[in-house]
DNA sequence: CGCCCAATTGACTTAAATCAACAACGGTGG
DNA sequence: CCACCGTTGTTGATTTAAGTCAATTGGGCG
């Protein structure tokens, strides 16, 4: 069920068989969630975070306009919402992009794992920090690159963070959700999310259709993007 | 040293005197540091985080063509990069905008905080967390907020940021970075900005200038950037 | 005193938003 | 089975918020 957190979490750590005995314990209760469902609301106070275990989920915030931006969108394997933990109270709703099942992580067994694992602890601990280190590229994103550049390293980042966990096939990757989805992530409207696809293809760097990339030139994308995952934290470290 | 770290976290979280000691006991080395110095730089192998003491610092990010784009402003107080502890390289560089005191903390010392107290680590993984709750926020003015709400919004959030720490005046608090470095935290020119300020100042909503910000009216402030508090978790948890 | 950088303002350009149609598609119910 | 409907995707015409370019002011300081 967490095979895919730990496919992540061992990528840069190494984990001991007690602590792998911890996270396999951490679950809950099982959940099968229908697509465009909200599960969290900002301000709701929480006592368990959720592992995504297939489908994707976003992080969102509206404003009073009617306008919304997604902060983070997750894959399966992800933590959606681990620092919930620690913050009892999340800033922003949580919700299924794509039919989910979601594994729910009461507090109290991450509380333990605080207690009995340090090394474990600062493994998750890094984990939310990963996160961090995503919406700080996403800042860079928003606030900097062009449209376009946008939406290329938006594709790159999926690229990896899906491959990562065995959900990539070479170059290209499904990632069933709208255009609408889309432009919520990045800042735009759905309109110019949709002309820029169509240069991206027409640049014949990467096709997006019927929620399925196919990345045409992947060092040209990055280039346009540019795109390195060094802040996705991918090295190994000793333990 | 760390009086206003502990002003922060103990606003939140109620910290046992071994605790506190054990904070105490994190400084290292102290150093001064000029403006516009960059002391770290993104992906070097970092073995101590640092505690801001005096000043203001931020962390950015630069692309290709010159333009940077600043992901968090941090005020004294701030444990400006506690993330490297987990990340051990940062995706960001890090510097200061006025001159700074700065005490460095061996990652070593974090690590022994981890192997002996359990809620005091759960009390730094949570300030991370704030960090990224800060920086979701920004996602959201970057995306969707105009560049007037922008600038209204993040004279907000550092108006309750430098209140915490004893730094803000009532209304107005000082700020002595340029409009540079403000239109590098919002994603936009600085002579834009210019215009958006002389805008506040004329709704008579706030005042920037010579590095002392003056809010004039706060419910307005408030109003025209839809800011809520809520995001900074400043509501007291039990232990 | 003169230099440099920040701040300010005006004129003009541009990237992206908005407005408006319409096509494609999938589901649903008659 | 197919007509209907709502959602998503696509494209063109137009508007607009913010950027760019350019010139000027102004303060701090060596």
């Amino acid at each position: 069920m967490i095979e895919k957190l730990l496919m992540k979490l061992c990528l840069r750590d190494e984990l001991s068989a007690d602590e792998v005995a911890a996270l396999r314990a951490l679950p809950g209760r099982v959940i099968d969630v229908p697509a465009d469902k909200t599960i969290i609301r900002a301000g709701d106070l929480l006592n368990e975070s959720t592992l995504l275990i297939d489908g994707l989920m976003c992080r969102y915030k509206d404003l009073r306009d009617g306008s919304r931006q997604i902060s983070e969108l997750h894959v399966a394997g992800d933590f959606v919402d681990l620092h919930s933990f620690t913050l009892k109270r999340l800033d922003h709703n949580i919700m299924a992009l794509t039919p989910c099942r979601i594994a729910q992580v009461p507090h109290e067994r991450l509380k333990q794992i605080t207690e009995d694992f340090p090394h474990l602890t600062r493994v998750l601990w890094f984990s939310t920090n990963l996160d961090a280190a995503i919406h700080r590229e996403w800042v860079l994103s928003l606030g900097r690159r062009t449209a376009l550049a946008r939406i290329a390293h938006f594709l790159c980042e999926l690229h990896v963070r899906l491959g990562l966990v065995g959900l990539a096939d070479g170059l290209s990757f499904r990632l069933p959700i709208t255009q609408i989805d889309l432009a919520e992530c990045l800042g735009l409207t759905s309109i110019h999310v949709n002309r820029m696809l169509k240069q991206l293809r027409e640049r014949k760097l990467a096709d997006f259709r019927n929620g399925l990339v196919t990345i045409a030139d992947l060092k040209g994308l990055e280039r346009l993007a540019e795109f390195s995952p060094d802040y996705l934290s991918l090295e190994r470290i000793p333990r």
